[in-house]
DNA sequence: AATTCTGGCAACCGCCTTCCT
DNA sequence: GAGGAAGGCGGTTGCCAGAAT
């Protein structure tokens, strides 16, 4: 029983007690203070409780996501790092959009603020390639192109990258162990080129040997193995000490499914949009430079 | 300079699960 | 075991700032 106000608040009548509003929209400064200050003399959690005992105008619900999202002081501002991005990758495909879970390998980042950047940056391209994402073209993509990508700006940008530079110190340091991702970029620009050649199929890039730099020996998930790469392309190109991931191993087992029959469509999208020179160069999830070092000239 | 468009993100909603009585 | 409350989670909405026209 309640009515949405004018001013974003809703007044809530309840027989047992006086009619009050209810504050709904954004967070006053005056609120955050309150907040963070009750729980930092009492704690999280009972956030009804904690809402009322706080003097707030809010939901329980309300408060418990203002803390969870913005007032947490581990909170990490700023944009997502390289790394940051590239695990986001690897753990969607692998759990789905379970965005807590995912979450909880990224240290100081919230489960909206992945969501967010997932459907802000990562579906706007499955979008634009005119690909339903999370279809298994559109994980492949991210597999046999993004995340080597991604892990080849790493390589690159081995010094922290600008916008992070103080907000993402776990991360960074967790992953600076990424190591020995990337061959030769003239290598790279070389595969981009077969990209876009509709006589060469993605799993024509994924299988050549011609990036192979090393393999890790013992590791368990196997970072990038058994895809539909034929594991060539990120199997034995790539080595990601996983364990400093904390990511259990990536499965790519969903992957494994996936035929060259669908590569080739996506390939042929690709060509079609001309993806790689055009699209994608400008607009991949706001890392442009991202697609610039590996460009044909 | 004004208007429209677009991207990013904080916040809300509704459903589901867990906990407590 | 049943029922209700609280918490957790994923999807969606709406606002705002900056870009484009």
């Amino acid at each position: 029983m309640s009515t949405t106000m004018p001013t974003g608040t809703q007044r809530v009548c309840n027989p047992n007690e006086e009619e009050f509003e209810l504050r709904r929209g954004p967070w006053t400064l005056e609120e955050d203070s309150l907040l963070i200050h009750y729980i930092a003399c009492h704690g999280e959690g009972r956030w009804n409780l904690l809402a009322k005992c706080a003097g707030l105008k809010r939901t329980g619900k309300s408060c418990r996501l203002r803390w969870l999202n913005y007032l947490k002081p581990d909170i990490k501002r700023g944009n997502l790092t390289l790394q940051e991005q590239l695990l986001i990758l690897e753990l969607q495909s692998k759990w789905g959009n379970r965005w807590s879970k995912i979450a909880q390998h990224l240290p100081g980042r919230t489960d909206n603020e992945i969501k967010n950047y997932w459907r802000t940056r990562v579906q706007k391209q499955a979008r634009q390639l005119k690909i339903e994402s999370n279809s298994k073209r559109f994980l492949e993509a991210i597999r046999c192109i993004w995340m080597p990508r991604l892990l080849e700006k790493l390589e690159q940008t081995s010094s922290p990258s600008p916008h992070s530079s103080s907000t993402a110190s776990t991360m960074e340091s967790q992953n600076s162990k990424v190591t020995s991702l990337v061959p030769n970029q003239d290598n790279f620009a070389s595969q981009e080129s077969k990209l876009m050649d509709s006589e060469n199929s993605i799993s024509n890039i994924c299988s050549t040997d011609s990036m192979r730099i090393s393999e890790h020996p013992t590791s368990p998930g196997h970072a990038f193995g058994n895809t539909a790469c034929n594991n060539s392309f990120l199997n034995d190109c790539y080595y990601v000490d996983i364990s400093t991931y904390d990511m259990e191993g990536f499965n790519l087992a969903p992957m494994s499914a996936v035929g060259t029959q669908d590569i080739s469509l996506l390939d042929c999208q690709m060509a079609e949009n001309n993806w790689i020179n055009d699209d994608m160069s400008s607009t991949l999830w706001g890392m442009d430079e991202l697609w610039q070092f590996g460009k044909p000239e």
